[in-house]
DNA sequence: GTAGGGTTAG
């Protein structure tokens, strides 16, 4: 048959189409016979195209008879062919020892060749192998291509060497997607969770489009590390390639938008997913744990339970939930099925549990637990040491510490509840020592740890340290600004802490509920009311008005700012009311004097379900004291020990002496003393020698002044009320002697200062204070109201001042009193007929108080006074404390 | 691929 060069061609051609085309492997054999028949058996191209085409259809003993047949004229692109046949179907250790038959053979591979025998070697874990392999890569010149580059990073990502899987990759000169997926998918498989997700952002920022690699790499490991936006971009891929059916991608999804606090998100995927495997529900469990949805998170248990038998991790899921809500009954009950399907207890479970016991109070289990574990880390010593603190056994707490670094180092955590423990107990000292370790261990670069410093120093005092500290921070956090802002309450300075409310959100933070929770005692402490009502307005915008805490808060900040009818409206708009709403009314109205509210508010809580608590035993014990409910009052404390069966504290006792001794059964009060099971300290004592005090009970007072310079207390409140009672005895020389005793102790009395807010400047009056803006005029107008006062029958109370000087300089110093000056510089500068609010950090005098209900009749103003203990409101000569307190 | 300890406020 005479065959033209023309017509060989076409024939060529339409055997080469019945070749690609062919798609079973019958066709496949006739076409080969056909190959043969044409004489074309031989030709390169065909060659490899049948041995290729063998291997897709899993037929290598075809593959490589074709490959044999061919030898010896078998050239690079036969043995390229031949390799990657194998390596495709899993054949890795023949794929190599095809290689190494190659290059026996003399003929020089070429880039084609590589992939395959990487990818061979990747598939087999012949690590030596492929090290040899990438030497002569390097050797033939060949680290430029591309293919290569991919295979070796897919390749030592494979072996866990990501070093060289790094190397090769940064040495690369062009990188398409499958490189950096390989990267990638390198990193996650191998739990380098945050490399991964930063080479990712680096394919982002090089401009590479993820596919559903990327997705399927980054997905299921990084989810709850991505930013939001980028999470948004991985999940519609995802969708697009229908890859979000895949139980592993979705479930990583799951987990994702757990990580971004989108519950709607999350159970969008959840009612999606037609299949649902065990870390499906348990990642919806312990998402809906991580939200504080915990009564959620058990209805969710009880549906999955239906269909599935639950693992150690939903159960101890479970167990934290019923541990946060308290419900010690279903904990039970899930620690029994723990034990009876012998589920057994990894560390992690082992953590949970002793947090369980600690959080239900069962402060032994915990410890007894804690004892038995085999293996404690970082989070067991530090859970324990947290309960230990919990419980106020500080001791223990840092006992516990000193053995925990024996063996372990400790954490940012760790410092973070010791700065607390620092914090609580004002402890400068310890506060410092763990400063000192968090330098020492690292800690201090932590964002957390910080944040405890700022506020260690604050609560100590050591203001200029907080603020040097949040000064020099380069990155702060909601709870940094939330911290510094708390922290004005010590600084007294509400101006600043409002200021920074301002600045936060100037950084882009939002504030949340503890910020309020933080400016408002701020607002309360210095009454400053145009702050407290726009904190109040910025609560409405943000809509925080629903927390029942921002509620308590805001009703304490009105009350404080003496103004109760808003703190009335804002009780009466509360949704929810807790036992610490009811006792911030009830202590309102007992400073307003009104002890019959208070004592309706109490019945009232009671009617409502909520059942007292110690401190609103507290409340009201205060309330009926400073009204002179005295029997009452008596029941109060009674009923706390019969119907609740709270054991009195001190605080409790220290109120009743006060609601005796203050009504003037000062006998009665002492004999209360004698009979009680603790024994009385300074408070006790402090609160029966000012009611005596206040009561002229001379001998008494002198008595009751011995015992507390001999209880040696530091409080700088009960030294400077022995040294007024002494001062009111005329016993100079003891007054000297108290002073002396202060100054060694290194006290000093907080000196008296009042102050107003007018157009809303506030205005500071220090006792004695000679040189003010319109100082001349206060006095003046001082000197004119005390001879309208002398011809109406005012006396001064010369027994009021406490220096030993002559009764002429008496009189002057009393004018001289800090409220007295706030008084007349608001008269001055207020509309007359409008009311006056003016605010004092000690106790009112009793002269200033006679004083002031002298001013209220003519100058016919309505002044409120606050003062450190309570609200005194002068209206025609008369005071609503109706001379108590 | 899913689980644990901590800081501000009360």
């Amino acid at each position: 048959m005479s065959v033209f060069p023309k017509a060989r061609q076409n024939l060529r051609s339409s055997i080469s189409a019945a070749l690609s085309s062919a798609s079973t492997p019958p066709t496949l054999r006739r076409v080969h016979a056909l190959i043969i028949t044409s004489g074309l058996g031989r030709s390169e191209y065909f060659v490899g195209k049948l041995i290729s085409k063998y291997a897709h259809f899993r037929d290598l003993k075809s593959s490589l008879s074709v490959f044999r047949l061919a030898s010896p004229a078998n050239n690079v692109y036969h043995w390229n062919s031949i390799i990657r046949a194998f390596t495709h179907n899993g054949l890795f250790l023949e794929a190599i020892g095809l290689y190494s038959e190659m290059r026996g053979t003399g003929v020089p591979p070429d880039p084609y060749t590589f992939p395959s025998v990487i990818n061979a070697c990747a598939g087999s874990h012949c690590t030596i192998i492929g090290g040899v392999i990438h030497e002569h890569v390097l050797a033939l010149g060949f680290r430029s291509d591309l293919y290569i580059g991919n295979a070796l990073v897919d390749m030592y990502a494979r072996f866990s060497d990501l070093v060289n899987a790094r190397n090769v990759f940064d040495n690369m000169p062009a990188r398409d997607v499958v490189s950096w997926n390989s990267l990638i998918s390198g990193y996650s498989s191998n739990g380098c969770h945050e490399e991964a997700l930063s080479v990712y952002y680096g394919m982002r920022k090089a401009g590479i489009q993820p596919d559903l690699y990327t997705v399927s790499s980054v997905l299921p490991t990084c989810g709850g590390l991505v930013a939001v936006d980028e999470g948004r971009i991985l999940h519609c891929l995802a969708a697009k390639c229908g890859m979000d059916a895949d139980i592993i991608i979705s479930n990583g999804l799951l987990s994702m938008y757990f990580k971004f606090n989108d519950l709607v998100g999350a159970q969008k995927i959840f009612s999606g997913t037609e299949f649902r495997d065990s870390v499906s529900w348990n990642t919806m469990i312990c998402g809906y744990c991580q939200l504080g949805l915990f009564e959620e998170s058990i209805k969710l248990f009880r549906d999955m339970i239906k269909i599935f038998t639950p693992d150690i991790l939903t159960i101890t899921s479970i167990l934290r939930a019923c541990a946060q809500l308290r419900d010690m009954e279903f904990g039970k009950f899930m620690t029994n099925y723990m034990v009876e399907n012998c589920l057994e207890l990894d560390n992690k479970a082992s953590n949970i549990l002793l947090d369980m016991h600690i959080k239900s109070g069962n402060l032994e289990a915990s410890i007894e637990l804690f004892n038995g574990m085999e293996c404690r880390d970082n989070v067991a010593w530090n859970s324990m040491i947290s309960g230990y603190i919990q419980y106020g056994h500080h001791d223990e707490a840092l006992r516990l510490f000193k053995m925990m670094k024996l063996r372990l180092k400790p954490d940012s955590i760790t410092h973070l509840m010791l700065l607390s423990v620092s914090s609580q107990s004002r402890d400068i000292t310890l506060g410092k020592q763990v400063h000192c370790e968090t330098v020492k261990f690292g800690s201090i670069s932590e964002l957390c740890v910080c944040n405890g410093l700022i506020d260690m120093y604050a609560k100590c005092k050591e203001v200029d340290d907080s603020l040097k500290l949040f000064q020099n921070m380069n990155i702060r956090d909601v709870v940094t600004w939330n911290t510094v802002i708390s922290s004005c309450v010590y600084h007294e300075d509400s101006d600043l802490g409002f200021k920074l409310v301002g600045k936060m959100r100037d950084d882009g933070l939002n504030p949340d509920k503890a910020t309020f929770l933080g400016v408002l005692p701020v607002c309360s402490l210095l009454a400053a009311k145009r702050q407290g009502k726009e904190i109040h307005g910025c609560i409405l915008r943000l809509g925080f008005e629903s927390e029942v805490s921002v509620g308590n808060a805001l009703i304490e900040m009105y009350s404080k700012c003496g103004n109760i009818s808003s703190s009335i409206i804002v009780f009466k708009h509360m949704k929810a009311r807790d036992v610490i709403t009811w006792t911030t009314l009830i202590s309102a109205y007992g400073m307003f004097g009104e002890g019959s509210k208070a004592v309706r508010a109490f019945m009232e809580m009671e009617k409502s379900g909520i059942s007292p608590d110690p401190i609103a035993f507290i409340a009201i014990l205060y309330a009926c004291s400073h009204s002179g409910i005295v029997e009452q009052g008596l029941q109060f404390f009674h009923s706390m020990k019969r119907e609740y069966n709270f054991e009195p504290r001190m605080e409790h006792y220290a109120c009743v002496v006060d609601l005796l001794s203050r009504s003037g059964r000062v006998m009665q009060a002492e004999e209360f003393i004698t009979s009680m099971p603790l024994k009385p300290d300074v408070s006790i004592w402090g609160a029966l020698l000012s009611a005596c005090h206040m009561n002229r009970c001379i001998e008494v007072a002198d008595r009751i002044s011995k015992r507390i310079i001999e209880l040696d207390s530091d409080n700088t409140g009960y030294h400077v009320l022995v040294s007024n009672v002494y001062a009111a005895l005329g016993n100079w020389d003891q007054v000297k002697m108290v002073r002396k005793s202060m100054k060694y102790k290194g006290m000093r009395k907080d000196p008296g200062s009042s102050w107003v807010e007018i157009k809303r400047k506030v205005y500071i009056f220090r006792t004695g204070d000679k040189v003010f803006e319109q100082s001349e005029e206060v006095y003046e107008l001082l000197y004119t109201l005390n001879s309208s006062m002398t011809k109406q029958g005012y006396v001064p109370d010369l027994q009021c001042v406490l220096h030993n000087v002559g009764d002429d300089e008496k009189r002057e110093m009393l004018l001289g009193h800090s409220e007295r000056l706030a008084i007349a510089f608001g008269l001055l500068n207020t509309k007359p007929g409008s009311p006056l609010q003016i605010m004092k950090n000690l106790r009112v005098c009793p002269d200033c108080h006679t004083v002031t209900k002298y001013i209220s009749s003519i100058t016919h103003r309505e002044i409120l006074v606050r003062d450190a203990n309570r609200f005194h409101l002068f209206r025609n000569g008369t005071c609503s404390c109706g001379d108590r307190w």
